[in-house]
DNA sequence: CAACAAATGTGAGCACTGCTCTTGACTTTC
DNA sequence: GAAAGTCAAGAGCAGTGCTCACATTTGTTG
């Protein structure tokens, strides 16, 4: 099965190699509604293939396995949730780093409540039997990390950046990728900030995750636009942004 | 089938009763290993009737279907967490208050990181075509942020929890199961240290899931235990805690 | 253009799942 | 002892992922 397109084959593609492209991404397209309507465990090949109009066993000629599908759909969601958040950040002036901040969260936010199965497949609990490629997922998902980090050592480099709070003194060991995140980026901003960055990420998602995954009765963290504004204004302050300098920034629209 | 033990049935058990709890709680066993080895959404009714060395259809006798399994399963997962939690929070003297939310979210890490398949049935996405029955799960469901709720409400009662930082003007809207909550436990802090205590709680568990759920690379946020004290101590300050009144209150064990 | 070979589609089949239903056996109660 | 209630067994249905032998289409090449 020649198709690893990574290789620089300068090859034109054929029109078979076309048509399978197409496939493909008529495959995954179906997949991500499916994904969409009943969540990611209850993704079946068998019914994309009925959609696609073939028969079971033709959807193995396009994807290996459930897992490929699956995989797929990963960068696909990724790429789609960092398209956005970028997207977002870009439209705030460069220098209004609180403004660009809510606006990351509230696109990340937005993205969830849209995509809530998407979402879950990228940060909820991991399909049984299935572990990501790191190869082929790191970098589509690191994407939202990385802008976020970008603004931090932006705000840092433009001295907008201050430590504040209780124990600014003990500096924290950094965790592995975080560490390799630093350097890839030569990121200026000292690990204490950093750290807090990557709290105020997790925090970031745990807010959404439990808006998203309405686990327990009703609503109970149901939160409305304005209280979450409220939060990310909070996490702002927390990732050393300071006091948000636009007051309504954290508005949805 | 009469096996409601809500209503004040005052009839002793029968034999019956007694032979068939017992098989209930077998089967919850054999689940709760099925669930901790293969994860939630792989549980299988069959296996579990396998293991119990009965035929499959057997199963359908003590339970409805699969998704009264992994309810009971949920129900199984919340007490045991909650337990923990709280014997956790009881170790440490009453008026420790700081030293108390440590303890509280070292406890659930602990919990999370031993049974990661558990956590993530309770708190990652949701299982496909499964809604948790608010009716039965709300109880065990909320014990954690009941718990986090009383300890800051008990700080600011004794007047050790401030509102700090940028916007503590702002009060924010609430979201309604909050608000319920507030109104049962008849909390006395303001809605401001509320929010903040709300955030403070999805916070924890968005560190607590990034690290359980490695959906990235390897280990991006595979926080050690020293990173996790560290993200502990910053949201104990966001709560209104205040600098830890111990230093080395966030260790591990 | 014809022939070939690669790519693609087909249908049967295996092992697994949740779940239902009928049948037979057993236990408690009257 | 008979009636009523409970339980296990096994067959069966519809769905799943996946494999394999076979048939068909299709692009390229002699």
């Amino acid at each position: 099965m020649p198709q690893n397109p990574s290789a620089p084959s300068r090859k034109p593609p054929t029109p078979r190699e076309r048509a399978r492209a197409r496939t493909i991404d008529d495959i995954v397209r179906l997949g991500r509604e499916h994904l969409a309507l009943h969540g990611a465990a209850a993704l079946s090949l068998r019914a994309v293939a009925r959609d696609l109009g073939v028969v079971s066993s033709a959807i193995y000629r396009y994807v290996e396995n459930r897992e490929e599908l699956l995989t797929l759909l990963l960068i696909d969601a990724y790429d789609e949730l960092g398209d956005e958040v970028d997207a977002a950040v870009a439209a705030r002036p460069e220098a209004d780093f609180s403004g660009r901040f809510s606006a990351l969260g509230v696109a990340v936010r937005r993205w969830a409540l849209r995509e809530p199965a998407r979402y879950g497949l990228l940060f909820g609990s991991p399909v049984p039997g299935y572990r990501a490629p790191a190869e082929r997922t790191t970098g589509p998902g690191t994407r939202v990390i990385y802008a976020l980090m970008a603004l931090l050592d932006g705000a840092y480099r433009a001295g907008r950046l201050a430590a504040r709070g209780g124990q600014a003194a003990v500096v924290p060991p950094l965790a592995a990728d975080l560490g390799r995140i630093r350097r890839d980026m030569g990121l200026a901003v000292p690990d204490i900030l950093l750290a807090r960055g990557a709290l105020v990420w997790t925090s970031l998602f745990g807010a959404i995750s439990f808006e998203v995954f309405g686990q327990y009765g009703a609503d109970t963290f149901a939160a409305p636009d304005e209280l979450f504004a409220h939060h990310l204004a909070a996490l702002a302050d927390l990732a050393g942004l300071g006091p948000s300098a636009d007051p309504a920034g954290g508005r949805t629209e």
